[in-house]
DNA sequence: CGCCTTTGACCGGCGC
DNA sequence: GCGCCGGTCAAAGGCG
């Protein structure tokens, strides 16, 4: 499996938002969608500067509400997810109040998976975490274990009701829809990869715990953001059944609402 | 003992 | 060319 494999195709779940940080990165989100055979995570090393070209990144924006009690207090804290992340380093970043952590995951040797945290300087109660690259390796039976695991434990917070699904521009995503969901779904069979459980509690959680919509300077800036914005719905009922059906996905599984009268669309990245 | 966080140093890209 | 800045490295120490 490359890296690239699982780079983050459009993924739209209620706080993500993914940013192509490519040459032609102020270009219309259609022209990203086929940018993965272009995304190559240079293994572990994944040099910042290098990979701009043609790095995805996954942008996630989370009511700190959500991580409080874990044991980050105070500070940047990553929200749980599944997997287990290393900090390697923390800065502060000019501009923002906040400093902003790195992490990288640790849940197996030589992922390139990273992510970064750190408090939203427009709004102080939402985390941003940006994940770079995406996890490639199977998904361990116990990643839970350590340190990750208490702050996942840390960190469970009791859910909430609505969920906001922003969906994808209709045009945007044919890479994704070219693969349905079965065929997608038909290369995860393997249990060391179907998840299970806990293995989406941060999805969940994030699906679950807020109405924040999701908030990205990606979309700040967007022209019209305020026209995403209006395509950001709550999630109702039937459409949370519609979605269980849809039972465990990978964390790098997302789901979105095709705009119009289509159902939640599932991609795995 | 293994894995984690912390933190200062270092590196490379970018703008002036 | 220089300085700034973001991202990473690596040593040190802590914790279970």
């Amino acid at each position: 499996m490359e890296a690239g494999d699982c780079g983050f195709s459009k993924a739209s779940n209620p706080y993500v938002t993914d940013q192509e940080l490519e040459d032609n990165d102020n270009v219309s989100s259609e022209a990203g969608a086929e940018s993965p055979p272009s995304t190559t995570f240079n293994d572990t090393k994944l040099s910042p500067k290098k990979g701009r070209r043609s790095i995805q990144k996954r942008v996630v924006s989370v009511p700190i509400k959500d991580v409080e009690g874990s044991r980050y207090k105070g500070e940047s804290s990553p929200p749980s997810d599944s997997w287990a992340w290393r900090k390697y380093g923390q800065k502060p970043i000019k501009g923002s109040p906040y400093p902003r952590g790195y992490y990288r995951c640790s849940s197996s040797k030589g992922c390139p998976a990273r992510k970064q945290v750190e408090r939203s300087s427009v709004d102080p109660k939402m985390l941003v975490i940006t994940y770079s690259c995406e996890h490639n390796h199977p998904w361990p039976a116990s990643r839970n274990k350590s340190a990750s695991a208490k702050q996942a434990a840390a960190a469970e917070t009791p859910p909430t009701t609505k969920t906001a699904v922003k969906p994808e521009p209709s045009t945007s995503h044919d890479t994704e829809r070219e693969l349905g969901t079965e065929e997608r779904f038909a290369d995860l069979t393997d249990d060391s990869i179907l998840t299970t459980g806990d293995e989406l509690a941060w999805f969940r959680e994030m699906e679950t715990t807020s109405s924040t919509v999701l908030e990205s300077p990606l979309f700040m800036e967007r022209n019209n953001y305020d026209a995403d914005v209006q395509m950001v719905f709550p999630m109702k009922e039937e459409d949370e059944s519609l979605f269980a059906d849809l039972g465990e996905l990978p964390e790098c599984s997302f789901v979105f609402r095709h705009q119009g009268n289509v159902g939640p669309q599932v991609g795995i990245c």
